[in-house]
DNA sequence: CAAAATTAAATTGTGTACAATTCAATTTTT
DNA sequence: AAAAATTGAATTGTACACAATTTAATTTTG
């Protein structure tokens, strides 16, 4: 009358999918204290990344950058719309697209970020050789991901 | 009148965070079309992973071993319990504590679920070593972070 | 034992994710 | 050029995450 064991494959510890979960959870979580005082999230934070990088990208750009869609983005640019750190404005030849622009607040936002990452990688304790491998693996992965899936 | 070039450490590109939720993200897109057949989402799917290892446990144990709180769990369960797969009965000993038991329905499911795994692998192509090595570098990175934030 | 403190879930509120639909603007076809 | 197809955002709806508060039950204290 015993049940059967749960079979190896599915055992939670053995999960590559959820030491990934957890792992981004948890990275997420330790940039929130730091990220509280500039009043970013931590994918507004990722947005804003990209601007500083380069400014003037329209929503379909910012979403092929971050892999995320205009019902992910539009409401989020609204709120850093809403934080004076962009502008969002509607490109003249072409009524559709949408165009987001950092403002002067958004570009000085830069400064106070760019303890950021160092303090990051302390709290994680990874050489920065280790931080590398680890993300370039797991750019492979998801490289991967994305050019194997239901081709249609 | 040129702007400044953002710094290294702020591009996208170098951000180890970026990378893994970019790849936590992909690879619970992997496991969508797997788990629309069982009326599961991701997480549900990892709540049930957790059950069938061993049924019975409170929504707080649950919470420990996912690292999620009440206030995702409640819900969520609420929709398994909807769903048919799990019972929530408060205890009688102390009326606080709620149990999640799997029903039969709940335990039928992890033979439905048992091929997942190993598609998960083939989609992933990972050697069972990679993988292996890429999980616990990623358990030994949440550890971590869990072990030193802010002490109080 | 009664008041205070603690505990476990649930609730509330904000902010993502993401599928699916809608809407307006532009291109492509006929 | 008008109809059809396509495109880019926005909207809608569902389901997480997670902080903060609330509620009820149990323990601990005085």
């Amino acid at each position: 009358m015993k049940r059967q064991p749960t079979p190896d494959q599915l055992l939670l510890d053995q999960q590559l999918c959820f030491a990934l979960y957890a792992a981004s959870r948890s990275v997420t979580g330790l940039y929130r204290p730091l990220l509280e005082p500039l009043g970013l999230t931590y994918p507004q934070y990722l947005v804003m990344l990209v601007l500083w990088e380069r400014d003037g990208l329209t929503v379909s750009e910012l979403g092929q950058r971050l892999q995320l869609d205009s019902g992910t983005l539009t409401p989020l640019l609204k709120r850093l719309q809403g934080a004076g750190l962009v502008a969002r404005q509607r490109r003249k030849e072409d009524e559709r697209v949408v165009d987001i622009h950092l403002t002067d607040a958004g570009l000085a936002l830069r400064d106070k970020a760019s303890g950021i990452p160092e303090c990051l990688a302390q709290c994680m304790q990874l050489s920065l050789d280790q931080m590398q491998t680890l993300r370039d693996e797991l750019k492979r992965l998801t490289r991967q991901i994305q050019l194997s899936p239901s081709e249609d």
